[in-house]
Order: structure tokens, then C-alpha cells, then sequence
DNA sequence: GCAAGGTGGTAGATCGATCTCACAATATGG
DNA sequence: CCATATTGTGAGATCGATCTACCACCTTGC
């Protein structure tokens, strides 16, 4: 359309477009007279940069992309937030879909910002995903990709928290409260992440007096609905444990609303826990125990590791594990072993 | 780099470089043995379609830009992921940045996004964003701009909740109960939003018995963390009243927070209520009432409009408001004015 | 007075698609 | 049997920047 171009810029400013293109980009060869003059051109025809372009010649495009899962849940929102923060500091701009954990759909995002020549991928891959649903990113000439959170393979990078001994943490915390019998409650089926936390409480705990099923452990999507469900779902099948480890804040958001709907008070009648740590942990009443996994590092360090591999760095894919924080509170703190009638 | 080219592709297949492209657009032109043939080039080679060269002939880029200011709170979060929806199920891709309410962090974001030739904005306007705020976007050719949530001038369309409405169904709803006695708590000063809810409010406790002091409500950040310390602020500046209303489910939990910090029951002590009614609010214990004002429905009005802006629709600006409805919980339904010692 | 070197600038190719227009081959009509 | 469509394909310009290579001019130094 009526877009202005460098080229009508330095007719204006009589030079050529070359020249013109030297003072965009800050050329030291050109005499200040001339870049004045050229930079007043600009601002009296209105120039946009285009930097599509630019793009065309160049190898980069500086635009990065990043396909989740879905941000309604917290946790997520603030590790895009955390990302973007780091990407956009290093003059990248952002291309984000949601997969909301459809392997099509997924696909769809991921040939979207290939073709639209993105340097790099920060992926938080679908339940499912494997290296044929990555499509073209695979290809020889693909961009960096990162796996964020979740991971699939260990043909790309993987960051994210330290799962294992953010169940450690939890189990002996809980462990230490004097629980007898502990359950693990929600999460999806399928995420390298709860299997990393089931089978990480698993083997925590068996170094423990306490008891944990794992065969036990009811999946749910990561949210609060599905949380309440879950755990209805469990307490149907089994007795009440002494304690419940949420899969996530957002599941143990449903967790509380699901022992209250039962006329159970949390902390009291049952220690709770989870992982994540979102700000609304420490809202909730009682206050929610949590392991803080960070999203605020998980997403810095994904954004770092992948400017790293766009300059080239390194060669061997690696796998980031960000270490988790207990963060105690009322939900186990105040909860006490029932006086169970004298039993040895 | 090493990227395959249509060239090479019709090369391969022995066809020219027009006709390869006349086989990507599906083209009813070509015959099926050369579509075929094209076709088959093209798995062959690994073919990526680039679509930023592509972009430089056509007038459109299939991308639109979203600048939000911030998705931790869950109202926004759910925001974006119906405009994701909604646009890629146009075929679009998305440009994410959160301008974290900095105008200048806006600013940059807004230019990036024209330069790489968005078709389309979608704006939640920072905090005291002007007409010289948003820069070249202004300009003659810039894309069409769609104000979503707030607004700043109604020289760009505008989509969000019809707050006086919402405000009208609180107050009303509030008023019925009893309440002698309410304040609005939080919201970011300056905002439309807060202003409308403000105003909304103050007009209708005047229409009720209800008192309502519209020059006491303490401003915050649209944050849970922020509600606290405003409630906080409130409640050491005067006497507790009967009904809070807080300016978001957001701030709503900060209230929750800080009235219990005081030994206070929410829905017992006072009423309280709020706006948006995110999932969480009845998950809240108590449960809390909430005018929802549909996130889901603005972003997707809002992406409508801008699709139909894209295709040249209409001319004058617009603002369209989403209807609201209230959602009655314990947090206010529960509230029974205090015996007050035989007062008339 | 002239080679060597530095300064400031330009012409033209190029990135990878699309678009316009022309044209060959085949089909249709009178 | 020739004029006229119809269909499928190709040559070359084009979008708006960057990049390469080269050039004109002015200092210097000897």
C-alpha cells in the first residue's frame, strides 16, 4: 500500500538506499551531515521500518516462538511472563499459541512459526508428543528448539524444576509430620513431570515410616475442577490418608474445595501439599505447603540456554534441573497425628 | 542456509518456479499429474514454505499483534487464550508482548509488531497510554487497533464488560441484603475500568439506601497481593464496613487474606463481593459472589471485530460492550445484618 | 608529484515467494 | 478449415530491505 520504504527516505534525503540503510542501522562510515540529514527524511515521511524485509536477507529474523500448554493455570502464566521478560530484553519478539494439550493443534503452531522463520522454540509439549509429531522442526535445518517443563526426548534441550527432589522434600516433610499413610492426587496422564513426582514421592517415601501407594495415585488435567474430582475419586476408593500431595496449586485448590464439600478441614483433619508454589499458595486458607518450582528461573534459564544456542553454544543437549524450595505452611505445620486409642 | 527454495522444488519436478507456487495455493489451474509431481518434489526435498517472503508480495501478513499488560491474573489469562483461539482458528499467528502497564515497554512493543507488518492489534492499554503513546500505529497506514478491556480514546474500537451494568447488579444485589454500609476496594488508578466501576457504583447506591463514599476507595494493582495491603489501607482509615467490594476476583483474595490476618470472617463480618468471577472465586471459602464479566466473550467479540475490521468492515468506530451476570455466593449471601440495638 | 591509505558513499545483486502477462497446445464453433 | 476459447505453464518484474564490491575524493609521507 502507501507504506514508505528506504528507498523513497533516500530520495528524499538524496543518497542512496545503501546509505540510507547504513544510518538505520547506526553505520559508523557515515558523516553526521548525511545521517541527519537521512534520519529528518525519515521523520518527515513517517518511515516504518519493515523489518520483514530485513529478515530476507538476513539469517536472522529475531522473532523466537513458544507453544504451551494452556495459562489459566498460574503456574504457566507466570513462567510466559518470566520468558518473554528475558526474550523481549534480548530484542526478540514473541510468537505464542496454545496447544491446550492437542497434538494437532500443536503441530499446526510448530509449522507456523517455522515457516514464519523463527531462530528459536521453547516447547511445552503435549501429553504425547513424540518426534514425529514435531514435524518439520525436526528437519535438518530446523531452529533450536527447548523443551520447557515437560519433556519427550532427549534429541532437544529439556529445563525445568528438579522434580525428584521436590518430592523428596515433600515426602520428608510430610514424613516428619508424623503421617502414616500419604496419597498423590492429580496431575496428567502421560507428562514426563508426574511421573517424575509420583515416582519421586515413591521412593522418598520408602525411606519413611510413612505409607504411599503409588498404584494409587488418581490423574486429572491440571487444573481445580479436575482436581476436586480427582480427589473425590480417590477418597471413594480408599480411606482417608493422613496426608494428600496435590499434583500442583492448581489442583489443590480443588483438593480444598473437595474436603470442604465433605466437611473436612484441611490442615486439620488432613495435611495437604503440593507443588509449584504460586502466590496463591500462601492465600489460601489455611496457607497451602508447597515446593516452589520456580516458573520465574525455569523460564530465565530456558530463555538463556536458548540466546545461548542461538550464538552457536555447545553442542550436546542438556537437561537443566532448577532447584526446588520447600515452603512450609499452616496446611502441614498445624496438622497433628489423631490420638489414635493407644495402639503401641 | 541450507533451506530448500521453491526453485529447487520446481526444479525438480521440472516445472517453473510459478507453477510450483500455483500448486502450494492448490490452484485449480494445474493438472493433476503436475500437482502430483510438484508435490512429490517437495516431500522429497524436505520443502519449508517461507512465509515471510511470501508476506513481501502480498498485501497480508496472517499475523496479528496482542500487547497485553499482564496474565498472572486469570481473568487476562483467560482473556488471551480466547483471542488465541479465536484468531488461530482464522489462520493467524500471534505476537505476544505484556507491556506490564510501562508505557514505554508498550511503546516498543506496539513498533515491533508494525514493523514486522501485523495485519492487526489488539490493545489493553497500559495505564495513562495517550494518543502519542502508541506511536507509528497512529499513523496513516498503520493496521487497524482494537482496545480491549480499556480504553483511551474512541478514535480506535473498544471491547470489554459493560461495567455499569456489572457495578448496577452488584450494588443492587448488595443493597437487598441489608448493607448499610460499602467501599470498593483496589484497581489500578487511572484504568477506564476502575473509573467505570467507580462511578457505576457510586451511581447506583444512590438510587438505594445503601451508603457508598466514593472518595474513600483506596486504589491497588489489579493483584491479590496489592488487595491486601489495600484493604488494609482501607480498614485503618475507617470503620469496617458491611459489604467490600473488591475491584476483581484478584483483589478479592488479598481481601479474603487481610480480613482473616484480622480475625475476620469473609461473608460473616462482612459481605464481600466482587468482579470477573474467574474459576477460583467458587472455589474461595467461603464461596464468592462475583459479576462475571466474561472474559472468554470479550476476547472473543474482540477478535471477531478485528477479523471483520480486516476485511474492511465499517468505518466507524465502535464500542462493544459484553453483558454481565451475577453470580450470588456465600461470600455475600450469607450475611445477615448485626442485631443493631433497637435502632428505629 | 605520486603511491598508499583512509573516508564517505553508491550501484546492483540478492533473499524467496507472488503477480502480471504472454503464449503454446488443445478444444470448440461456424 | 480457420477463428476463437480454454487450459496449463513459463519468463521476468516485484516486494523492501541488506550485502558485496567498488569508486571517487582527500590526506599524508617521502
Amino acid at each position: 500500500m502507501g507504506r514508505v520504504t528506504l528507498n523513497e527516505v533516500s530520495e528524499r534525503a538524496g543518497v542512496s538506499r545503501a546509505t540510507a540503510s547504513l544510518v538505520l542501522r547506526g553505520s559508523p562510515k557515515i558523516s553526521v551531515a548525511t545521517r541527519e540529514r537521512v534520519q529528518k527524511a525519515m521523520a518527515d515521511l513517517g518511515y516504518v521500518y519493515n523489518r520483514q524485509a530485513a529478515n530476507m536477507r538476513q539469517s536472522r529474523s529475531m522473532a523466537i516462538g513458544v507453544v504451551e500448554t494452556d495459562i489459566r493455570n498460574p503456574y504457566f502464566a507466570e513462567l510466559t511472563m518470566a520468558i518473554e521478560e528475558a526474550v523481549h530484553q534480548a530484542g526478540f519478539t514473541l510468537f505464542i499459541g496454545y496447544s491446550r494439550d492437542r497434538l494437532e493443534r500443536q503441530r499446526e503452531l510448530l509449522d507456523a512459526m517455522v515457516q514464519r522463520q523463527v531462530d528459536g522454540i521453547l516447547l511445552l509439549p503435549a501429553i504425547g508428543t513424540t518426534m514425529e509429531n514435531v514435524g518439520p522442526v525436526t528437519g535438518q535445518f530446523g531452529p533450536p528448539l527447548i523443551q520447557i517443563s515437560r519433556y519427550f526426548t532427549d534429541q532437544f534441550d529439556y529445563v525445568g524444576p528438579d522434580n525428584l527432589v521436590a518430592s523428596d522434600e515433600l515426602a520428608e516433610h510430610v514424613s516428619s509430620l508424623g503421617c502414616s499413610t500419604a496419597i498423590l492426587v492429580g496431575g496428567p496422564d502421560g507428562s514426563s513431570a508426574r511421573r517424575e513426582r509420583l515416582e519421586g514421592l515413591r521412593r522418598s517415601f520408602e525411606a519413611t515410616p510413612t505409607a504411599f501407594d503409588a498404584d494409587d495415585s488418581v490423574t486429572t488435567l491440571n487444573n481445580a475442577d479436575d482436581g476436586a474430582r480427582g480427589l473425590a475419586e480417590a477418597l471413594d476408593r480408599g480411606a482417608l490418608p493422613d496426608a494428600i500431595i496435590a499434583y500442583s496449586d492448581a489442583v489443590a485448590q480443588g483438593v480444598y474445595a473437595e474436603l470442604r464439600r465433605r466437611n473436612l478441614t484441611p490442615g486439620t483433619d488432613v495435611a495437604v501439599a503440593s507443588f509449584d508454589d504460586i502466590p496463591l499458595a500462601a492465600l489460601q486458607m489455611p496457607p497451602l505447603t508447597s515446593v516452589a518450582t520456580s516458573a520465574d528461573e525455569v523460564g530465565r534459564a530456558a530463555s538463556r540456554l536458548l540466546l545461548a544456542r542461538l550464538e552457536g553454544a555447545g553442542a550436546e543437549h542438556q537437561s537443566l534441573l532448577i532447584e526446588p524450595t520447600l515452603k512450609v505452611r499452616a496446611s502441614t505445620a498445624l496438622w497433628r497425628p489423631r490420638i489414635s486409642g493407644g495402639q503401641s
